[in-house]
DNA sequence: TCCATTTGTCAACACCTGTTTACTAAACTT
DNA sequence: AAGTTTAGTAAACAGGTGTTGACAAATGGA
């Protein structure tokens, strides 16, 4: 009798290591790739982001045990992302001039160079589900924090207590975070639009500055 | 032989205009408390809604031509009552000492009684389908405008140019966001986390403001 | 060289999805 | 009192969903 499964298995590539990596990795650039439009990451299906993975549905059970455990992944890959790109906006000197616009237009320039993993948390921040949520919320935590420790080395910041400065370490994060969803909702071609919500965001965190350098902890 | 279909049809509720306004109410609620736990809007099933809404679903079409077009009038509804806490916040007169700690108190409590229409509005803001998430951006852009034209008549604003204070109003419409998600993702019993919250978000935007009152536009 | 491991395929499963059709009975209209 | 409108039902449809189990073939190690 003919063999009841024709021959299979795709082309050889090289090591078997290699080769479940490449897939592992098709898997979830296709998770991000079809986030990209309306989706958000409980809208897509195992099937769909298997097929476009070039694989059949069964083979995702070989790299994740659930889609949910590929969404954790995901958070992890997305915030190493912002780790970098904050580690290289610390690394790079920038005129004392004009810092803060030169600060906010690299960032902005890093979330449209890593697109997807922006656009993920972005989406799952307040719409995903609980534990991808928590994930996310935590990993903002600590980003305010560590913005909060840089705070608190620039000059002008003696007068505030540590807790005021995370407070304010939280204005900034937000603000940046809505500059950064409206860059993910603007045509990357269209510079003026661009330029338009780094002039916005520019103004609006010299104004938080300018505010916390009047404040002063605890006396009222 | 007998009735292909038993007797059928629900109880004879009053008029005809006002079971089906009835139902019509259940469907939307119904849609809402589906979403009170993960589920995004999106996630939601036609058949589920309607199940959840007592009635079979082909019934759902008699009241909404389809699911998105139910989401539309969820947008609706939600910024409706966010429009009508804003009134009642504006014509209560709060004393001048504490203006902002009390407009934050009052704010949140407001949003913890219509929890899920925030709730709404908080998932969908960036998670949602484009044409509704389209409309609430329009919406927060009328939002804060009001807000700014709000700012500019109080005193000590003199200085500070239309476009500035738009963006400051951009930033306490940010601030009171945050807030309100944070208020959602905590248990209403938990007084102590509630207070804490208040408690940051008073300071933030007393920040903010202080920022805002030693902001002098166009000059640098 | 032979055997074990592993990454993938195929096929079937039980179930849930939105939508359409034909039908009913209550509520309104005349 | 007779006829029309309408909010609802029941049943079927074509198709998509996650998950499982048995099998294949290439890779890696003995």
């Amino acid at each position: 009798m003919p063999p009841r499964h024709p021959p299979s298995n795709a082309r050889p590539g090289r090591s078997r290591d290699e080769r479940k990596s490449r897939t592992r990795r098709a898997l979830l650039d296709a998770a991000l790739e079809q986030m990209r439009g309306e989706h958000g990451f409980s809208d897509l299906s195992l099937r769909e982001v298997a097929k476009s993975a070039g694989v059949v549905p069964a083979a995702f059970y070989r790299h994740f045990p659930s889609m949910e455990a590929l969404g954790m992944v995901l958070v992890d890959e997305s915030f190493a992302t912002l780790r970098q790109t904050m580690r290289n906006l610390r690394t790079t000197r920038l005129p004392t001039k004009h810092v803060v616009r030169k600060s906010v237009e690299t960032f902005l320039g890093y979330v449209q160079e890593h697109e997807l993993h922006f656009r993920f948390i972005a989406k799952e921040r307040y719409g995903g589900s609980t534990p991808i949520r928590m994930a996310i919320r935590q990993e903002v935590r600590l980003f305010t924090s560590e913005l909060a420790t840089d705070l608190a080395r620039t000059p002008g910041t003696g007068k505030v207590s540590s807790g005021d400065l995370r407070l304010i370490a939280g204005l900034i994060v937000q603000t940046v975070s809505l500059a950064t969803e409206l860059v993910l909702d603007t045509d990357p071609g269209d510079l003026d639009a661009i330029t338009q919500i780094v002039d916005d965001t520019d103004r609006q965190l010299r104004i938080v500055l300018a505010g916390a350098s009047v404040w002063k902890s605890e006396g009222e």
